[in-house]
RNA sequence: GGCGGGGUUCCCGAGCGGUCAAAGGGAUCAGACUGUAAAUCUGACGGUUCUGCCUUCGAAGGUUCGAAUCCUUCCCCCGCCA
């Protein structure tokens, strides 16, 4: 609750990267309430993982008393930011881009509260964008930059240095539009802070500059880490790619799977970076796991706890229920009704017609296998089971004796696939 | 606009007239082991009606018995110089 602990808990979670004066800012957020934003880009038309730290921080803040607002980049997503990117991107319809700021503002909104004397502000810097000439841009904000510094910023030196790559002047003008967007909600809101993932330690530094160029206003920018995990692989991905937060693109039983799936080496600073439990609490965790020589329940508490915080508690219990039906205990076990609640829940399933009763063909209907000859690889190598029961035969055909309740056939691919089908 | 270098299967990257569905690495997937971990080992990794056939090496034509490899035109990317 005492506002001076919020910069403390941060970095006591290992959330903050860098900062600009960490001395002032701190006294800062100690004395006032202090207004702050981040800004969330259209590149898709839904956030993902990546995006979840810095939501999360948002409503920290909140939390402790500041006022956040989260920005929506209308017009910083029709351009890229170059930012740490290999490659120029590829630039999308306004149509598209405003369809998907849309979405966006729908999913950071419910982590952040609208009501009291710190309620949340939803922005779109297209509202300023929109409307600005090419001649204002260039006098009034491109006069404030210096080509020489930002050609110097690691963020674009990848670009510039690359043998087989560029960038294109629009690209290389994103960060003053993000420059601009800081010095706007100054003026408009009294903003104070932006807050970003590292990656966006240039673009926030152009804020804070340009901010005192126009305004004569001290303002601060804080960064924070990169999600990493200890085996160097991407955090974030899944077999199926990204996992959204979007639950019609990465369902609550994937999101609370892909949680429950986190390596002992990660899962401790995932509970700091993406639960609200205390330090205090997750340490208590880490040290009874330590102490318990068996299974440690950090990944339960940290896929119960982030699953609740993007979806909700029901989609806890649901995916719950799922998870004990497919990984403890056996289908054979499941009563029709358990069956038919898998199927509410949201478990990954698939109405087939009876006459269809290859079981290659089903893999493939069921998206279990992207197409037939990876099928019969998997059949092959042992990975695929009906209900439970091996299947190593090719030309396999599902008889009725796999279809529980004259019904349902859980199929399984590998560890942690599965499929029910619902036969029609 | 000039000169030079490129575009290869998810990514990087070899191939430079037949032995190429295309080396190697990464990513991914599966099997074993396990805790629905990690590490390790093994295997798969264009499609298919599968000892064959089909589609693929920026696009379209052409040369050839035969092309990712040669030629022509076009598109795109990069660098240097304007």
């Amino acid at each position: 609750m005492s506002q001076a602990s919020l910069i403390q808990d941060l970095q006591a979670r290992g959330l903050i990267a860098q900062q600009t004066d960490a001395a002032a800012l701190e006294e800062l957020l100690a004395k006032e309430s202090v207004t702050l934003y981040c800004g969330f880009d259209p590149t898709a038309d839904s956030l993902h993982l990546g995006h979840l730290v810095p939501v999360l921080v948002l409503k920290r803040f909140q939390q402790a008393g500041h006022k956040p607002i989260a920005l929506v980049g209308g017009a910083t997503g029709m351009i890229g930011d170059p930012s740490f990117k290999a490659t120029e991107r590829k630039l999308n319809t306004p149509d598209v881009i405003a369809s998907w700021v849309e979405k966006i503002r729908g999913q950071v909104s419910p982590f952040l509260s609208f009501d009291g004397d710190n309620a949340a502000i939803m922005a779109n810097n297209y509202d300023w964008f929109g409307g600005m000439g090419a001649l204002e841009f260039l006098r009034d904000i491109g006069k404030h930059f210096s080509v020489n510094q930002m050609i110097k910023k690691e963020s674009v030196q990848q670009r510039i240095n690359r043998e087989d790559q560029g960038i294109s002047y629009t690209e290389f003008s994103y960060s003053l539009l993000q420059g601009y967007d800081f010095a706007e909600l100054y003026r408009r809101h009294g903003c104070q802070l932006q807050i970003g993932g590292s990656d966006q330690w240039g673009n926030i530094t152009a804020g804070t500059d340009l901010t005192r160029r126009i305004h004569q206003q001290q303002v601060y920018g804080l960064t924070l880490p990169l999600v990493t995990k200890a085996d160097g692989t991407k955090f974030g991905k899944t077999e199926g790619g990204a996992v959204w937060l979007d639950a019609s693109k990465t369902s609550p039983y994937a999101f609370y799977q892909f949680w429950l799936n986190t390596a002992d080496a990660d899962v401790y600073k995932f509970l700091r970076y993406f639960t609200f439990l205390s330090i205090d609490e997750i340490n208590a965790i880490e040290e009874q796991d330590k102490a318990s020589g068996t299974k440690p329940q950090a990944q339960r508490i940290l896929a119960e706890q982030a699953t609740a915080l993007v979806h909700g508690q029901a989609a806890v219990d649901a995916a719950q229920r799922i998870s004990a039906s497919l990984f403890s205990g056996s289908v054979t076990d499941l009563t029709a009704s358990d069956l038919a609640q898998l199927a509410q829940d949201g478990m990954p399933s698939v109405q087939i017609e009876r006459a269809q009763a290859g079981l290659i063909d089903a893999l493939v209907a069921g998206g279990l296998a992207k197409s037939k000859s990876e099928a019969r690889t998997f059949i092959q190598s042992g990975a695929v089971s009906i209900n439970g029961n091996k299947i190593e035969a090719l030309d396999y055909q599902v008889a009725d004796s796999d279809r529980l309740f004259g019904q349902y056939s859980l199929l399984k691919r590998g560890k942690k696939n599965h499929t029910l089908i619902s036969w029609i």
